[in-house]
Formats: structure tokens, C-alpha cells, sequence
DNA sequence: CATTTTGAATATTGTAACATAAATCAAGTT
DNA sequence: AACTTGATTTATGTTACAATATTCAAAATG
């Protein structure tokens, strides 16, 4: 059988994979990089599609807060003194970072699994459990026991939870799942000393 | 002139540059990366040898707090109801993010130019007046009239921010400079929210 | 005719290869 | 003795390449 030919396939348009099909759904570019970052750039970049696994320490919300002054001032030029009085309005860390009181705990992130949205180990999360989630809350949630925090997007009645970049494939949540949302983030802080 | 040969040079041991004399002090690796990011890597990368440039909101601090209950229960293998009462200690978000409240002011920080050290665009840092910076510490200094937020060494007597990563170059303070430290950094907040 | 299988076409993606630049040293030059 | 120069070696950005993935419609199957 030298010659048994065409058997399948052939010639045509609109053959081959779509442009930006990867999994970064974009064009790409190789770069040098140290080597010791390319770990973590790779975690900044892919952004684990999987479950977050990670501790997390339950801290009740304050019970009561109190307004405080606060100053405020736009500085372009030179630097302002903390003792200019340009005061705007008030801000009390409390007040700017939790609505419903009664509603909201914190949770302290252990890992470095959610660097890509910003937190950190060690971070204060604040959740709000009373607030509906809605497309584009980054939200608390536990899928098969593990909690983790994501982008949450709902497509058609499905729940989907996506990394940083929501170009990443989404986590589709089904039915087999244990799958709950405890709150939507609403915040986070950071204590350096 | 066919032959006139021997001019200069030659083989010699030890010529050549020094291994890990590049820019990265390290050996690098290729790596592919999507388009959009290439920028914000090699911003977390390089991470500006020079000051940072960024836009800053001053926000003067609370004048006073009270503080307030706080739940703090471990969590390993189930999730604890916020309800629980499990009540370890009390926590204020002014109280837990501010030691010195007359001394300490927050600064808005405007660009991603601090991502390296997990300060997103938007985020409010903390800063202590009072608190003398030490080695170590992240501080809010300006440069030139930049501002910068940098990680905090002297050596011999002499000033040096340094990068989130210790391994690049640090930024020498010499006298020709304008160089004042404003604060530490001593938490800061962000809001999803 | 409907469904499945198959291979060509096209794109992605990690790695290797290459070209240019930078750094270093000692021989040659002045 | 100081400077110049070119060979040597490494760094670094870009291109090339190989392997994989994806998509389509022709061919095969029933």
C-alpha cells in the first residue's frame, strides 16, 4: 500500500484552534525573569483554578463603633502636615470597612493562596453574611469542606467561582458538590507591626 | 596585511564577567506570560530602583476609639457559626490597627507601584509618626519629592530602601538627596465593598 | 441519514537557540 | 604607568522550535 490516499480530513477553512483559546485567553510574550520569582509570579499569573485550601481563624465582629473625625486631603504637590485641618468628613476603620455590624466577622487568612486578589497570610477579611452575593463578589465560600475565597459569577442558575483574573477557567460548582457561601468579602487589613 | 596579527587581548583565565553580575544578582529562567501582565511582572520584578511615584490621600487618624467585643475561636475541621460564643478577647479595628492614635495618619495609596510588598491601588496604609524606623520596618519616606514606600535598612549610618525582595538593589540615600521618613507603615485596609 | 472517527489546520506554550550587549582581564600601545 | 583594545565570558531580550491542544469537516460507520 504505497499509495492509499486521502482518508480523512483535508483542507478547509476555519480549521484549527481560535485565536486567544489558551488558558490565558489572551496573546502572550515569553519574558527572562529571576529564577526564584517564577514561582511566584506563576501562582500571580495562573492563579490556582482549584479550591484554596487554607486555615482560617473566626474573629466576631465589634458589637458597637463609634464615628471619628476624619481628615482628609488631596496631595499632589507637597506633602500635607497630619496637623492640617482640612477636614472632609469622618472616618472611623470600623465605620468605613463594616455596614451591618450583626452581620459581619472576620476571618484570618492562612497561606498565600489568594495573593492574586491581594490577601496575604495573616490577613483580616471582613465578611458580611447578610449581603446577598451577587456577580462580581469576591465571596467566602466552602466547596467539599475546603474554604476559599473567589470571584463569584452565576451563569443560567449555575454557580461558578473564578480565580483573580476571570479569564482563568471558573470552578463550576454541581450538585455533587457541598458547596455554601458564608459571606461576601467586604474588606481586608493588613497589620505589618 | 594578511598576517599582522596579535593585537590585544587574548585567552586568559578569569576574563569574562562574573557569573550573576547581571541586573538580577541571580540566574534567570524564560518563562511565557500573558500580554496584559508583562508590565505588573516586571514592575513586581525590577520594582523600581528609584522612588516610587505614586498620588497619596492623607486621612487624619481617628481621634479617639473604643473598644469593642471580638470572637476569636480556631477553626481546623468545621466552620464556626459567627454565632458561637466562643468569645477569646476584644477587638476593635481602630485598637487592632492603631497604637499611637495622635501620632498616626493614613495615606491612600493611589498605582500599583507597592504591589510587590501587597499594596494594591486604593488601599489605605496606617502610618506611626512616632515610631522610629528601624531596620526592617516599611516606612512612608519621600524622596526628591517622591514618595515612596520601601522597606527600611541603614548601613553603617547611611539609609537604604530596599524592594519588597532584598536581593535587588537597594536605593542609596546620599546627602544630595532630599530624604525624610514621614512614618511606619504600620497595617493598612482595603475595601472589596 | 445521523453519528462517530479521523487527520489536517491552526494556535498555544514551554524550552532551546540565537544575537546583541555588558563586563572583565591582560596584552599591547603610548 | 596609564590607557586602549580585543578576546573571553556571561547576561538578556527575542526568535525559533517542538510538543500539545483545539477545531473543523471529510471520511467512515451503521
Amino acid at each position: 500500500m504505497i499509495k492509499n490516499k486521502k482518508q480523512h480530513g483535508g483542507l478547509r477553512s476555519g480549521a484549527g484552534r481560535r485565536l486567544n483559546s489558551g488558558i490565558y485567553g489572551e496573546p502572550t510574550k515569553v519574558i527572562r525573569v529571576p529564577k526564584s520569582k517564577v514561582f511566584d509570579i506563576k501562582k500571580y499569573i495562573i492563579h490556582s483554578q482549584a479550591a484554596n485550601v487554607f486555615n482560617i481563624t473566626k474573629i466576631k465582629p465589634s458589637l458597637s463603633y463609634q464615628p471619628l473625625n476624619l481628615f482628609e486631603h488631596k496631595v499632589s504637590a507637597g506633602f500635607p502636615s497630619p496637623a492640617d485641618d482640612h477636614v472632609e468628613k469622618k472616618l472611623d476603620l470600623n465605620e468605613y470597612l463594616i455596614k451591618q455590624k450583626e452581620a459581619t466577622f472576620f476571618v484570618r487568612i492562612k497561606g498565600d493562596s489568594m495573593i492574586g486578589i491581594g490577601i496575604h497570610d495573616n490577613d483580616i477579611v471582613i465578611v458580611d453574611k447578610s449581603q446577598k452575593a451577587i456577580t462580581g463578589d469576591i465571596v467566602l465560600a466552602s466547596i467539599d469542606g475546603d474554604f476559599t475565597v473567589k470571584l463569584l459569577s452565576n451563569n443560567k442558575s449555575k454557580y461558578r467561582l473564578l480565580a483573580a483574573n476571570e479569564k482563568y477557567k471558573p470552578i463550576e460548582i454541581n450538585k455533587s458538590m457541598q458547596f455554601e457561601i458564608w459571606g461576601v468579602i467586604t474588606g481586608s487589613i493588613r497589620k505589618f507591626k
